[in-house]
DNA sequence: GAGCAGGTTCGACGTTTGTCGAACATGAGT
DNA sequence: ACTCATGTTCGACAAACGTCGAACCTGCTC
């Protein structure tokens, strides 16, 4: 079974905002960033696993992350150079590398 | 009457892309950071003013525009350099500024 | 192959969102 | 005062969203 990743070009800019636009799946975003490859299950996010799949997969969808199977699990990890390349500065400004150095 | 425009840093950074995630909302940033201060009425979204004036609400209220009242119009401006403070580099990495001369 | 563990898909639900017309408020000009 | 122009607010409505339990699928491992 194959999983459906969008060319990060080819998706509008509304959606990806939109993705990174809730709480839990901003969370997950974060800890990618900080974790890297990360098994879903090992989200604790306080929702259902059908809720944590439903967020995954709009954070997929949105060419956001890329998810890599092995075996029963997946393994998900941000698709950081490409959306580097699509919007320069984007993440960093969102997750806010500098907040914690700030005053 | 004063308005409501809430400290940019007070204000979730979900709610911020959130209202950055719709295409008529984008659209009137997009014109805003090129025209600077833009009068309500010069909108042309292709929407009826209700839905205008509810659009120009949640960006006002996600701390992303300042709106002067002047007579019965009102002039709405991008927060630039709080945002840019708050966020540094969002505006630029969303709204693309490089996107132009990339290929 | 039976059982299990990790995830997804499928309704279902309540809430939020985008949209609109109509009514309202307000300030300017005649 | 009446009118007009500019916006906002108020229902109302449909669509989209976040959430969940239950059912399902798929590889392991005994």
């Amino acid at each position: 079974m194959e999983l459906y990743e969008p060319d990060v070009a080819a998706v509008p800019v509304t959606a990806v905002l939109s993705a990174l636009g809730d709480d839990a799946r901003l969370a997950i975003v974060r800890e990618l960033r900080r974790d890297g490859e990360r098994c879903c299950g090992t989200f604790d996010l306080g929702l259902a696993k059908a809720t944590r799949s439903h967020h995954l997969k709009v954070l997929r969808e949105a060419g956001i992350t890329h998810t890599r199977i092995e075996g029963t699990s997946r393994f998900v990890s941000l698709r950081r150079d490409e959306i580097e390349r699509r919007y320069p500065g984007l993440l960093d400004a969102v997750l806010g590398v500098k907040q914690a150095t700030a005053h």
